[in-house]
RNA sequence: GGAGAGGUGGCCGAGCGGUCGAAGGCGCUGGACUGGAAUUCCAGUAAUAUCCAAAAGGUAUUCGUGGGUUCGAAUCCCACCCUCUCCGCCA
């Protein structure tokens, strides 16, 4: 959510960032709720005041025994009256908070121009992509020559987009996720959290998801009562908002989790892309990181964030690069994001593993996530960032790809061995 | 699922329907005392919105959530949510 205040005092340039991303902002709408919110606010505030102070002079009045009738009759339609008042005022609130939450975050200056992923700026490389002296295959004939990677298995389950992952290659995608918790939080000082897969419209409103993107969620019904649930996206979700509500000590900053959970997307839209392999799931497991910091520490915590999810990448030996996304391509709640991208021989691309990004106070405004600055002595909303570090799914498929030989076998990566009882190599059966 | 108890400020804990944003205590902050500290004493100590150029201050809202009764609700009524105890079931 932005600032309402930056609205009234920098609309023309409040505009122009949004129109980066491609949103026409209606300002003049926006200006004239904001204008008659507040008309209205003052208004009721003006005739509460009027009845609270008629109210204490009929309980005195009547503390004396004098005739309460006169007094009465003076506050008769005072109800009626602050009544529609208030009514007027909830309807008023409720247009000003959904136009709120529709609006992106701003961008970071640093943001590139563009509208799609191709206008994406590569910031930097590490290591090359590999040559083979043979035919490179993909994860799919990788993990099927391999057995236990079961597609039509799934599909029978459940549908498209699942997967059954099955002996060796479920050991080695477990022992991705346990190498990369343990990194996190041995190395880089993030406390592993285990957390709700089912959270609130509420929760899913503070970090943005709602109510603009409902249908990329999955949603539980319950039949009694007209609770609902979601499927976490993202461990995101539940991990920033662990400082909703709160209003946190300065020493208590920064807060700094990881998790590792499953994450559920519907991927409503995205029919006919990457419909082969793991790519491109309903549901994948993610090792998630969240750091919830000072405003003014948020830009260096991107790049130390963004450095612990590349150091996985770089353990597993696997070639990358880091990208930083365009004004078009940038997430919803995102001032400022990078992306990582792991090169996949099977399809001769860099494809993303891994997603970092700088929220600043767009989310911590939604979830009332709040630090005591101790220079204003008044409560101030955080910065919150999040990242992948990294989807475990893909580094799954990037780690079959990259380290394929020939003979069909597939090293593994000598910082999963401990994981994998010390085993070098997956050889077919 | 059944029976019961309860949700009040950072925490504990009072609160006859009428200056209650809320006694008292703890904690925290500042001051006095001290060579320094402890003790003790004094004072201060919520958030949000809004008015004011700002500060000071004023006004409004907030006692789990939503609705209702009333001139007036932390206090009465209804619904829901959550927590705890016991029983049942279960990993």
């Amino acid at each position: 959510m932005l600032d309402l205040r930056l609205l009234r005092s920098e609309p023309v340039q409040l505009a122009r960032n949004l129109a980066r991303r491609g949103y026409r902002l209606d300002l003049d709408r926006l200006t004239e709720l904001d204008r008659r919110r507040k008309e209205q606010q003052i208004g009721v505030d003006t005739l509460r005041n009027e009845r609270n102070t008629r109210s204490r002079a009929i309980g005195q009045a009547k503390a004396q025994g004098q005739d309460l009738a006169p007094l009465l009759a003076e506050v008769a339609t005072l109800g009626a009256r602050l009544a529609a008042g208030e009514q007027a005022l909830a309807k008023l609130q409720a247009a000003l908070d959904a136009l709120l939450l529709d609006l992106p975050n701003l961008l970071h200056d640093s943001v590139p121009d563009g509208q799609d992923e191709s206008a994406n700026k590569e910031i930097r490389r590490h290591g090359e992509p590999r040559r083979f002296d043979f035919e490179a295959a993909d994860h799919v004939a990788i993990g099927e020559r391999l057995g236990g990677l079961d597609l039509a298995a799934a599909g029978r389950i459940s549908g498209a987009r699942f997967a059954v992952i099955s002996g060796p290659l479920a050991s080695l995608h477990r022992a991705l996720a346990q190498f990369m918790l343990d990194l996190h939080v041995r190395e880089h000082g993030y406390r592993e959290a285990y957390v709700p897969l089912l959270v609130s419209r509420q929760t899913l409103t503070g970090t943005g998801q709602l109510p603009k993107f409902e249908q990329d969620l999955f949603k539980l019904a319950r039949a009694e009562a007209d609770s609902e649930l979601f499927l976490i996206p993202t461990a995101e979700v539940p991990l920033t908002n662990l400082a909703g509500d709160r209003i946190l000590e300065p020493p208590e900053l920064p807060l700094k989790f990881v998790a590792h959970t499953a994450c559920f997307r519907s991927e409503a839209g995205s029919y006919g892309k990457d419909t082969r392999g793991l790519i491109r799931q309903h549901q994948f497991d993610k090792v998630e990181l969240v750091q919830v910091v000072r405003p003014a520490e948020s830009y260096a915590a991107l790049e130390e964030l963004t450095g612990h999810a590349a150091r996985v990448l770089e353990l597993l030996d696997l070639p990358y690069r880091v990208v930083a996304l365009c004004a078009g391509d940038i997430g919803f709640s995102s001032a400022r994001t990078y992306d990582l991208e792991v090169w996949l021989p099977g399809q001769g691309k860099y494809r993303e593993i891994s997603s970092c990004s700088n929220c600043e106070a767009f989310q911590a405004r939604r979830m009332q996530a709040r630090w005591r600055n101790p220079e204003s002595g008044k409560p101030e909303p955080v910065h919150t960032l999040n990242g992948s570090g990294v989807a475990v799914g893909r580094a799954l498929v990037a780690v079959l790809e990259n380290h394929q030989q020939a003979d069909g076998t597939v090293i593994v990566p000598a910082v999963l061995r401990p994981y994998l009882g010390g085993i070098e190599r997956l050889t077919p059966p």
